[in-house]
DNA sequence: CGGGTTTGACCAGCGC
DNA sequence: GCGCTGGTCAAACCCG
């Protein structure tokens, strides 16, 4: 099959996972100049086995993002400083960012989700329009906190991937640098800020780049895929490749931690070929775009 | 009619 | 201070 598949020889060539993460450097090599070697291309001895027993233990519970990072850290030989932070990081299709934490999602909606409550309320007081417009200015100094975030990027027709929740499109900008436009998705669950940003790959219109901001605090909703949760866990499931159409030919996740000098660091953590024989970790990665995207109960 | 999309305008942050 | 860019808003529009 891969052989029947452009995109195999376009970015899998004779290295394997790692190889695939060259097109995100190549033609804007500004971060890689910065970035050790080994950074750019994860061990050698990358091992996709190993990767999946930690995303597992991930999925499951058994531990958290900042574990998962270390080890994916150690494994890759990256320097990799905690994702504690929440780092502002900006984010391009040569920058991927994940900068998670396990507790972040449900303690820093406070301030986002008050800024968008605060545009709405103050409508309603406000009596002319620009009013409405100067109530959205936030107070100042008061810092923007930043949701945690991870992105992935997938070789695929289509633009925004289903990953079993629903969104809403709120915005759609002009990318500087790029003939396509980045698109603002929002979580249409009343009580869930997660938002997502969806923009393909000026360096290769092929790919796209999926960037998710925030935790769900509610499931998948139940009636699109079954009850996704219970679902992406089971053996079915992981055959199946539900969530994503199959037209994913390539998945790749990647995040972007920051060291005290908030030097981007780019690291593969995940890479996916669609081969026969990678059925279930094809699943598997789905499991953990929505273990990632989806709060955990306590 | 309700929910989603489009699109122009506005605002904040950042670099110069 | 100014200009640029990313992010968001919200009215208008579309669609089932």
């Amino acid at each position: 099959m891969s052989d029947n598949n452009p995109f195999y020889h376009d970015y899998m060539g004779t290295g394997g996972v790692n190889n695939a993460f060259s097109f995100f450097g190549d033609q804007n090599p500004s971060i890689y100049d910065q970035i050790p070697t080994n950074t750019q291309t994860p061990h050698q001895d990358f091992d996709p086995s190993s990767y999946m027993s930690t995303l597992t233990e991930c999925l499951h519970g058994s531990m958290d993002y900042n574990s998962l990072s270390n080890v994916l850290c150690s494994s890759s030989e990256v320097v990799c400083p905690p994702l504690d932070q929440g780092a502002e990081i900006p984010l391009t299709p040569n920058s991927l960012v994940s900068s998670s934490s396990s507790e972040a999602g449900g303690e820093e909606d406070s301030s986002k989700s008050k800024k968008d409550l605060q545009g709405k309320d103050q409508c309603e007081d406000g009596d002319d329009d620009k009013s409405k417009k100067v109530s959205k200015a936030k107070k100042k100094g008061e810092k923007k906190q930043k949701e945690p975030r991870f992105a992935f990027m997938t070789k695929s027709e289509i633009d925004n991937l289903e990953d079993g929740y629903r969104w809403r499109k709120y915005g759609q900008k002009a990318v500087k640098n790029s003939p396509f436009p980045r698109s603002y998705y929002r979580c249409t669950s009343q009580k869930c800020s997660v938002k997502k940003r969806v923009e393909r790959s000026y360096e290769d219109p092929s790919v796209v780049i999926t960037t998710y901001e925030g935790q769900h605090n509610h499931h998948c909703p139940a009636t699109l895929r079954g009850n996704a949760a219970a679902a992406m866990l089971s053996p079915s499931f992981l055959s199946s490749s539900q969530l994503i159409p199959q037209d994913v030919l390539f998945a790749q996740m990647l995040t972007t931690p920051t060291n005290q000098n908030q030097l981007p660091i780019n690291y593969s953590v995940y890479n996916y070929q669609q081969q026969p024989q990678l059925g279930p970790e094809y699943g598997l990665f789905q499991d953990m775009v929505a273990s990632l995207i989806h709060k955990r109960e306590p």
